[in-house]
DNA sequence: CGCGAGATTGACTCGGGTCAATAGTAGTGG
DNA sequence: CCACTACTATTGACCCGAGTCAATCTCGCG
């Protein structure tokens, strides 16, 4: 069914690696900064003699909390397998999905500020975090000063990432939030080697809705919809991507707010009236 | 090189740098490391001579931009006093308002990543800010620990800053937004030393909307509404908080989506009915 | 094989966006 | 000093996108 990964037990038969330093059935216990740097997608021309500073691994299974709010924080995580989902819990313990976090992605940058986690990471499928000792970060960092470097990275991809997100919520329809949800999914599966046509959904259709700032019968009904269209099709949390560039491309409510100045208000005119009827439209 | 203030015209008149080395009216041209500190209310326990590293200032008029999307980064900046925004330029040209800098923040961290500015930061008044070249700042911070600490506290704090607005934009009713927008505001005036009761905005309605993922008139028609209950007085861009309290807690569309399990369902329906007909509720 | 979480759909409502008219404000120049 | 222009803000009338409520339907799991 699922072309992909499958969540559930994916790390007890890892695809790649056997068993070689440690000894274990699932994933290696230790990695060394090069392998962290690969799976953060940094250059990282590393010159350090590599088997000398180990990160340990460690294992979470479907469901388990990697840190809560407000819990103590000493430690950064580096997702190697699996998928998570970060949220905050507001005042009346609702929950609000900010990321959905996999491999190659960091967890608990949010904590450093105030040495507490602001969030909370649940693991959506077991999971296998390489953990990153804050302290020993910040030692190493001034000795290889790439790592410095790449905190900074990592950090400011992480800002720019939000910054997007923001851009997102204040400025698009549902419609556009979903196509744009289905777009970044598939592009990231593809970054890891999946398919990006055909994909599971980790997540439920009430996560998404809360990370997209929806309720889930929007998601959905708008799910369905494209379904309808031909944009993808749909079963279950099974996904297949027909036509990308739609999705990419898909808006609506084109540019209600803002626009500073009078310039391209002829544009909007036009792109409204194109887009009436159609609910795609190709770039512009 | 950049860190030319003008991108127009402000060859003409620098307000404030009629021209002498040393002195002028507000702020001064140069900082040390302290100061800066004192400015991001880092503790900076700095052991450093101040005066061996100064940053330079540099000025600039209302309306003028520090810096654009997709500009070479190199120098990150912190505000030593003025207001700006900064935004997001979408596919159509339409802006969307990321943050209200003011004196304190800090501009131009989401350059790191890419080495371009991924935001447009514009001054809506004459501003005064600090340069910190990033690689002096890096080089630096391999010497002074505390300072390399004080960048990642920085970012970090941004970083949570950036979910709470996710946060909010994606849970909160119009009115909620507004209301903790204004406290936002009051508080941070109220940490800069002015009155948190009284202050005028420096913002249009539109770019508040743009900000809080509103339009313009749904700003004016909440803020109109508030005056109207008595929680604040409105006049232009004056405007004065009479009840803090009930701004903070104030809501609306209170437990929409999610809610993990079904705890706090009764307390959601409980809410629901009394924020019927009520506009505003006290702390729970 | 039945239970419960998740997903889908429909019917209805309403918050807030859209369009539009009016009015205050500020800067400019005669 | 006052008109002239351009922006900004305030309000009203209208309407649509998405939230709410609720009834199935599906599927994985004990």
């Amino acid at each position: 069914m699922q072309s992909q990964p499958d969540q559930r037990n994916a790390s007890s038969t890892m695809h790649s690696t056997p068993m070689e330093a440690g000894r274990q059935r699932q994933g290696r216990l230790w990695s060394n900064l090069k392998e962290v740097c690969d799976l953060l997608h940094i250059p990282a021309a590393v010159s350090v003699n590599s088997e000398e500073l180990l990160f340990q691994h460690v294992q979470f299974k479907t469901g388990q909390r990697v840190h809560t709010i407000g819990q103590a924080f000493d430690t950064l995580y580096i997702v190697n397998s699996g998928f998570l989902k970060t949220v905050l819990i507001d005042e009346f313990g609702n929950e609000q999905v900010l990321s959905f976090p996999m491999k190659g992605d960091m967890l608990g940058v949010d904590g450093i500020h105030t040495r507490h986690y602001a969030s909370e990471a649940v693991a959506l499928s077991d999971c296998d975090l390489i953990l990153l000792p804050f302290k020993k970060l910040t030692a190493l960092g001034r000795v290889h000063m790439e790592l410095e470097n790449l905190m900074y990275g990592v950090m400011s991809r992480e800002l720019v990432r939000e910054q997007a997100m923001i851009g997102m919520l204040g400025a698009l329809s549902a419609e556009a939030r979903v196509a744009r949800f289905l777009v970044s999914l598939a592009d990231r599966f593809a970054a890891m080697g999946y398919s990006s046509k055909l994909f599971n959904l980790r997540m439920t259709r009430h996560e998404i809705g809360s990370y997209l700032g929806l309720t889930l019968e929007t998601v959905s009904r708008t799910l369905s919809a494209f379904n309808e269209i031909g944009l993808i099709t749909v079963d279950q949390r099974t996904i297949g991507i027909k036509d990308a560039e739609a999705l990419k491309t898909l808006r609506r409510l084109p540019p209600s707010r803002s626009r500073t100045k009078g310039a391209g208000a002829k544009q909007k005119a036009e792109t409204d009236a194109a887009g009436d009827d159609q609910v795609l439209a190709t770039t512009a």
